[in-house]
DNA sequence: CGGTATCCCCCGCGATACTG
DNA sequence: CAGTATCGCGGGGGATACCG
């Protein structure tokens, strides 16, 4: 490996790899559960594929996870190791931070897949009906073709669909990206967008009731802004 | 400013400024108490002017510092925010991770001027003799034109300088590049180095005894490598 | 689904020279 | 000392097509 920076301070070494783009978004999708290829994607969805494997296995390389061949096909499991593991406290720091001090959310960055994406990590699936519960949300702001997401929550798991289910919607929630965006960040509370109509639920009045519950927020919901 | 990412994640909002080439090392300085446009360099050799002049702009947008006019030339003085200060939990954790598992040294990175300039920042003043102290560093396998440097610590200020001072030197430390930079790493303890000579001193015998005490090392030699 | 292979463009960055 | 201006290139990475 050629060095980067000339210096062997910690900082520079760890920079080499660490702030290469993207990598920070694919360690951050990894240490949030993902170890397939394409989950990794949809959390970093404008990465191409040629990039994502690259950066991959420079986070082999450096010793922060290790492929495991699935034997169907020649598709690989990536898996943590210790150091990539501990690479939780980069992204805890930094992402405090972010909270704290980054600039504002302008248009290019709300994605609605990607916020739905992020949310169907954090249910707290404990607190919700037992049995399966069927989630629409519909972003009033986004593209006419994919502006309609359904989470599915069945069996202590999430999953995340763009197209019709075939199920019956037990709770639909209408809204606009950022007004979504800014709740699930933590830069306002929900109840208020409720009830000014920001944030519509359609469904049963229980349903409609208790769903800010199930919601964990943005893991650096709870930090507040400086500025 | 353009989304690099398209997400509004605080990892990523944090990551459009703090990744970029260089960033780090430069916020590492401002941190370490640096103020002026080349004593940052100092820390960050390899930057050219150019770029350096454009990350700290980059810094001020982001509101992690303001610049001061100082009265005499056009020159200005760096001062982080409050932002700015808050990184420092940043490097921190970054600088934690590359001394577990950052890959090992290698010829490249090992700059003699930049292990001096670290080390003048971590000298306990306090416990060196009183009034003047000039220590002498050679470095064995450096090259023949700059492989001697000097150390004036004075009125508690540590002064470096890479020509002949004119007095006369208390301490003279003979060794390699690579020996002083991992003993500074914390990778090994000093007194075996001296002890076998591969740090050689010279100097009154007082002198010799206390020269470990007065070194702080890097501010990450007491974490342990986990590899 | 989980990648490769290829092409090509842009711009990030280094190098050098110059200025107040 | 503390920058600015200009040039030029290298390769990082996006887009697209293809493959097992």
């Amino acid at each position: 490996m050629k060095s980067d920076y000339g210096q062997f301070c910690p900082i520079a070494l760890a920079s080499e790899v660490l702030t290469q783009k993207w990598m920070l978004l694919i360690v951050r999708e990894l240490n949030a559960g993902s170890t397939r290829f394409n989950d990794i994607r949809r959390g970093v969805p404008r990465i191409s594929a040629t990039l994502l494997k690259q950066r991959l296995d420079q986070l082999e390389d450096a010793g922060a996870l290790i492929r495991k061949p699935i034997n169907k096909n020649h598709a690989d499991e990536y898996i943590l190791t210790d150091a990539g593991r501990e690479l939780k406290t980069v992204l805890g720091s930094i992402g405090e931070w972010g909270q704290r001090w980054a600039r504002d959310i302008e248009k290019d960055d709300l994605d609605p897949g990607w916020l739905v994406w992020a949310m169907h990590r954090r249910l707290d699936i404990s607190v919700m009906p037992a049995g399966r519960l069927v989630l629409e949300i519909d972003f009033t702001d986004a593209p006419r073709n994919h502006h309609l997401f359904w989470l599915v929550c069945e069996n202590s798991t999430v999953d995340v669909c763009t197209k019709p289910t075939g199920f019956e919607i037990d709770l639909r929630i209408c809204t606009r990206v950022q007004t979504l965006a800014e709740v699930w960040r933590g830069l306002r509370p929900i109840r208020p967008e409720i009830a000014s109509g920001r944030i519509q639920l359609e469904g049963q009045a229980i349903l409609k009731r208790d769903f800010p519950k199930w919601l964990l927020y943005s893991v650096f919901a709870k930090t507040k802004q400086a500025r």
